[in-house]
DNA sequence: CAGTTATTATCTGAAATTCAGATAGGTTGA
DNA sequence: TCAACCTATCTGAATTTCAGATAATAACTG
């Protein structure tokens, strides 16, 4: 039967050009090689060395079959690299649901460190919306999440302030509040407010203060900047999502009276229960806790 | 140190749902199983079942490790595969060098049998211009060649008529040649024939007799077609390279005066001499020699 | 041409491993 | 409670692996 031990032999025979090379590299005897190289080709019945010279040389049939050899080696490699990832307590994979609107730029460095040093890690990412990310979490979906601050989170999670997005009043460019005088709440209260809420029923919690009594609300932000865009009201949306269509002309920034800074949302990370995070998990949640406040507002 | 036994134990453990299950399959007693997999645990340092339960359940680390397990068995078997097909005296790979001009379409049923009977022989085709499948034989680059027949072939190569090809005599459709009525020697003469001639001085032999003094040569058929085309001389070319430009109306076919039926010329299989054949090779060969004479004019 | 060095194959007894069977203990369902 | 099925572990035997010694061969050196 085909033995690895075997098959290390052959390998390292064909690198070190000679079967007491080979038995010297791997900390043995010349005759185990010698041996195990003989069973090996008792085995598959495949002369593999040509043994006419002084030191022995691969036939056309071992050159062929040495990448299969070295197929199963690395193979097995792969086994026991993953083996001791999961043993150091590495998680097979993580998933990670960042709030959309909140810009994953600040986070693209981090996640290449992450690749650097969970190679066997594999990370999903989600970007779902507003408040959907409780959701993904409670039910064991994501096991780390990127929200906008909430009052109060269900039992069972913990969450950490990180950092601050900037949330930006917007209109279309030829909007009414689009005027560059100052707009007071009695101009805010005469046009329609866009406010995002999440599909779920279950936590229907919306993004920034409302402020007029006319209101429509949409999922995601990205859908609600095009409502704004074609005119269909105002809102107040994170930075990154604005950001483009400002430079564009697509969107105008309203100017209020009473405020002279951008409203702020807190960003939380929520994680579930302390001892679900493996080593990786747990990592990554360091990583974003350490993160500058400023770091999300770009 | 990783054990094929050990990780067989695994995934057959996985597959029957028990240990002894697996036990039975294999052949073996309940207790190597048994061990086989606690050591594969000790090795890998990775709790692989929940034996908590009547029948063992994969952890999670378990089924994080399974398709590794499966991919380093795969790939012994794929060893072991590749070793009973060199075992057998198939070559590792084989290379059929089929005459430019002589249609492969004749080959494709013939080329989808031999991938059956031999998945571990890997084929490379090469279509080269007239007369060079002697020089690729010659060379060793090919083992098996095509050609169009030749006076004499250089030692240590066995040849074999296997067929006939149609040369169709063409010229561009506004060629003077292309009256209806038939043309004769004299006709021909008064124009300009392109002949096929190989790249290679060592055997400049070309295909099909010369029928003017006014003569140009090209290397390959189909840059002669091309040629003719063009308007710049009338050629013998085979069926195959001639067949849709014909239909289309790109050339017109030439009525001989003195030849009522086309000009053929004879395909031989050629091969190096008879040990150098391995087990595909001689399978092939004697596919190709079975094969009727007239299944290559189309 | 003789001498030296390096190589492989093979033999041998010791050491390590593997194996089958028996036994004990746990889980499941009747 | 019992029967059926499961796993872990122990034990002695069988098998395999191993290192060291030895002989034979190839290549290089003077």
């Amino acid at each position: 039967m085909l033995n690895l031990d075997h098959l290390r032999a052959f390998v390292w025979a064909v690198e070190c050009g000679s079967f007491s090379a080979a038995a010297r590299k791997l900390g043995k005897a010349q005759s185990a090689v010698s041996t195990a190289i003989a069973n090996l080709e008792i085995d598959s019945d495949v002369e593999l060395f040509d043994r006419s010279k002084r030191s022995p040389v691969l036939t056309t049939e071992g050159e062929a079959l040495l990448p299969f050899a070295r197929s199963v080696l690395l193979g097995s490699q792969e086994f026991m690299s993953k083996a001791a990832s999961l043993s150091e307590g590495e998680e097979d994979r993580l998933c990670l649901a960042v709030e959309e609107g909140i810009g994953v730029q600040p986070l693209l460095t981090l996640l290449r460190e992450f690749e650097a040093a969970f190679p066997h890690v594999s990370l999903e990412l989600l970007e779902p919306g507003p408040n959907d990310v409780a959701i993904l979490l409670q039910e064991g979906r994501a096991d780390l999440g990127l929200m906008t601050e909430q009052e109060e989170y269900p039992l069972g999670f913990q969450f950490c302030g990180i950092g601050f997005a900037q949330l930006v009043p917007v209109c279309a460019p030829d909007h009414p509040l689009a005027e560059p005088d100052a707009v007071t709440h009695h101009h805010l209260r005469a046009h329609r407010q866009i406010i995002p809420r999440s599909r779920s029923v279950q936590a229907q919690r919306h993004l920034g203060e409302r402020h007029s009594p006319q209101v429509w609300f949409a999922e995601s932000p990205f859908l609600i900047r095009a409502l704004v865009e074609g005119g269909l009201g105002w809102a107040q949306l994170p930075w990154p999502v604005v950001r483009e269509a400002l430079k564009r002309g697509d969107l105008a920034r309203l100017t209020y009276a009473f405020q002279t800074t951008d409203h702020q949302a807190g960003i939380d990370l929520v994680w579930s229960e302390k001892g679900k995070l493996g080593v990786a998990g747990s990592w990554l949640r360091d990583r974003c806790l350490a993160f500058p406040a400023d770091a999300w507002r770009e």
